[in-house]
DNA sequence: CGCGTTATTAACAGTTCTGTTATTAACACG
DNA sequence: CGTGTTAATAACAGAACTGTTAATAACGCG
């Protein structure tokens, strides 16, 4: 076998992107295999090479659609004219995340290791988020109140935001074996409407 | 060179473990190489394998070793007659994981990879942190009220825990080089209480 | 139709890590 | 003193993983 008669580059291409995507965001950079990725998108891991040129640059590309997405969001919310709010930053993220649940498990991986493999990437992604950050500390009284520093609360917004993805034992015993249907997701956002409600 | 004057081997190990530690809570078990632990711990690789068998059960001699730490904690509370309640396990154990961040940066690359490699390091932990889970939720108002469902708050109430110990760049941003001082733990300490207050 | 190009494979090369073994210096103890 | 044990090293063996290359089948086009 080589080329095969349907071949489509556009569509291998994809779903390599695809397959690795699922990878990282599982095992972690270092702990995805290259054939694991090949073997899941039905191809050899010589291929991976062809496309992209080393697992680096791959890691790179993954990470680049998942945080453009995120981006065309926040281009999006603002461009519709009014003030983006706080509010509306958490909630929207929220709903992205929730559509796009490898992103923040990426995320995860990035946070607990710190280190900046892919802050090229992300870096206008954390560009906005901190500029919606100074929103959210203008919102928040001053001075502030016994355990009210803004940024303590920025980081329990950001846990209640996270948290929720985590593949943690005791999170999935509470909400049993599917915790990502429709309803969950309406309770979930609920509960950090009111958290916002609370804290801002 | 081979055994030195002032062989110590409980003093070895020690190091050894404590090595590890700071190995795998930076750069997860994937991440990390024997060599580097040694070469930290001041010892060549071969030695790794002589004290601890393999990789692995040296992960699991450092996971055992903190957790073990949280559940003395764990013991010691309910030992001192008082009912445990959900605030007391929550800020003591924001205590703990001060003390020994390490433990949290481990449990986050568990929490990200969600494999059960350490399941069984952690079953006594999970099982106390479930236990305490149910008091958690005979505290909370029933029926619940819109977005107060006790499982959306416990999961909001562990953001708020082990957040703050991600190497996230915002965070890095908002604090400052170093957010482990003192007056930071008493700063972050009373915001969870806030917190408590406020969800519980 | 022939020829260059593209998508793909299979096999291989090189590197990097884990784990093993032979060797050795100090110690313990008869 | 001498012999067995222990703590440590250095060098090596083997496995696992990434990346490269030669071959090749289909396609596009003059």
């Amino acid at each position: 076998m080589a080329r095969p008669k349907d071949a489509n580059p556009e569509r291998t291409r994809a779903n390599i992107l695809d397959a690795a995507e699922e990878e990282f965001a599982d095992q972690g950079f270092h702990g995805t295999r290259m054939v694991a990725i090949a073997k899941r998108a039905g191809v050899t891991h010589g291929l991976l090479h062809y496309y992209f040129d080393s697992k680096d640059r791959l890691y790179e590309e993954v990470v680049a659609r998942l945080f453009g997405r995120h981006q065309q969001l926040f281009e999006r919310l603002i461009s519709e004219g009014n003030r983006l709010t706080a509010r509306d930053l958490v909630l929207e993220s929220f709903d992205l995340f929730w559509a796009h649940p490898n992103q923040v498990r990426i995320m995860l991986w990035e946070m607990a290791s710190g280190d900046d493999r892919v802050e090229r990437s992300m870096k206008t992604f954390y560009h906005t988020m901190s500029g919606a950050l100074t929103g959210l500390t203008a919102d928040a009284p001053s001075p502030p109140e016994q355990g009210r520093d803004p940024r303590d609360v920025y980081v329990s917004i950001l846990g209640a935001l996270v948290v929720y993805f985590f593949r943690d034992p005791t999170i999935k015993q509470l909400f049993g074996a599917n915790r990502f249907t429709d309803e969950d997701r309406k309770r979930r956002r609920a509960h950090i409407g009111a958290l916002l409600d609370l804290l801002l």
